[in-house]
DNA sequence: CAAATAGTGTCTTTAAGACAATATATA
DNA sequence: TATATATTGTCTTAAAGACACTATTTG
């Protein structure tokens, strides 16, 4: 063998890839947290993901989509790479790399299937202060925060975490559960229109007043990126 | 040792860390490429990069910048995490990951160094698409020229493409070059002022016309983020 | 002075913010 | 009818685009 293809010059970092997956629940942003069977950090909670099967995954994102499968038993409808976050100090086993992914997913869709085991939560965002979570894992579902944050203000993604159908009154809801900050609905509805994103379904639904006009996706869009962001304020 | 810390029960895939490093020469951007020395693609134009060394670097931001400034000898005034390209694929060794940063340098900065070795080249973007480059070196530059563009819109990172002290005219053509469409210099103007990131210095510079104001960063300022982007036409 | 580039003034345009006004449910 | 929420209308505001106009330098 030549020099060249001589790997075990370096030793490779040990290499996991973990997805930050969030929800909107009762009106408020929720993380997926599982509590780890394994050292380190057994017993604890902890991000989903784990490390590349080279057998089963043709790539990262697939080795992020099979293990969120493994533990909602459903595809989200939205993943993308967040960062890598590495060091020699992020696991007791040595230099470690983990590539993050977010993901964003409507809870019904995993509804019955955490209720029914307890080794997986939603967690509020809120609680999160507060709880020991493994790793540098906090810190990696503050940074998937401020990128979902930023991205609700110039794109439509936080619909990613709503049921197919929904009504202009709970996206809005959803964004400002995510950016907490509240936002003009009438932006929201020109945004909604502008987009072309969506298309108004013939049902409307209670809401406490008047009925709500239901909208869904259409079929195959590409998301619609804006030029401006929302105000903050 | 107990089969929590099995490690060998996965085969952990190959990890590398590049970097797309462009600068601003002869006003048009260009990407540093360097030949490999080593197969795979022994020979062939590639992104500066290699193996992390767990003995030198904390963490994969490090291995980049090591990386840099053995081909350029100086570190880069703005590096920054882009994505990580995986796959079973782009590397004939196996399943391999490459964490890609991309940076920016101004071109004095590196210009001896450069000049005196003939394995280190700076590239213009429109020569990529003919040249024969290393793995997905070529989507990857692709990839990180995108981000580049969509940055240059809401951002002032073209400066880092500047020598320290620049005028806006300079600053103008670079984004250009950077974005392929002109600007007004009436909005670069106002984003200077409103952004608060610069000072003018005493000194003016000769243009072929009027003397130009030169500026340079405050030290230690933030980057800011404009809420709208410049309008693509 | 002509040409070139720098810098300013100002009117227009675009899309968001603010919020009033109207519409339609339920108790 | 009172209340709650949905929807629409429209005026204001912020920041970019367009572009004319002035300023300063060199040949």
């Amino acid at each position: 063998m030549s020099p060249d293809y001589d790997l075990t010059q370096y030793q490779n970092p040990l290499f996991t890839v973990d997805s930050v997956l969030f929800t909107i629940l009762q009106d408020s942003l929720k993380v997926l947290l599982v509590k780890r069977a394994n050292a380190p950090f057994k017993g604890r909670w902890g991000l989903p993901g784990g490390f590349v099967d080279v057998e089963l995954d043709d790539n990262t994102d697939m080795s992020a989509l099979r293990k969120i499968k493994e533990k909602t038993s459903v595809a989200p409808q939205y993943l993308e790479q967040l960062q890598a976050f590495s060091g020699i100090n992020r696991d007791p086993r040595g230099f470690s790399v983990t590539l993050v992914y977010y993901a964003l997913i409507s809870p019904q869709q995993v509804a019955t299937q955490i209720d029914s085991v307890d080794d997986v939560r939603w967690v509020d965002l809120s609680e999160i202060p507060d709880l020991a979570v493994a790793f540098d894992h906090k810190h990696i579902i503050e940074k998937a925060k401020a990128r979902l944050q930023q991205k609700a203000l110039y794109s439509m993604i936080p619909v990613y975490c709503l049921p197919d159908q929904f009504t202009i009154g709970q996206l809005k809801t959803a964004i400002e559960a995510i950016i907490s900050k509240p936002i003009q609905r009438k932006s929201l509805v020109r945004r909604i229109e502008a987009s072309n994103m969506f298309e108004a379904l013939d049902e409307k639904v209670k809401s406490g007043g008047r009925l709500a006009q239901l909208y869904k996706l259409k079929p195959d869009v590409d998301i619609v990126h804006f030029e401006r962001n929302l105000s903050l304020g």
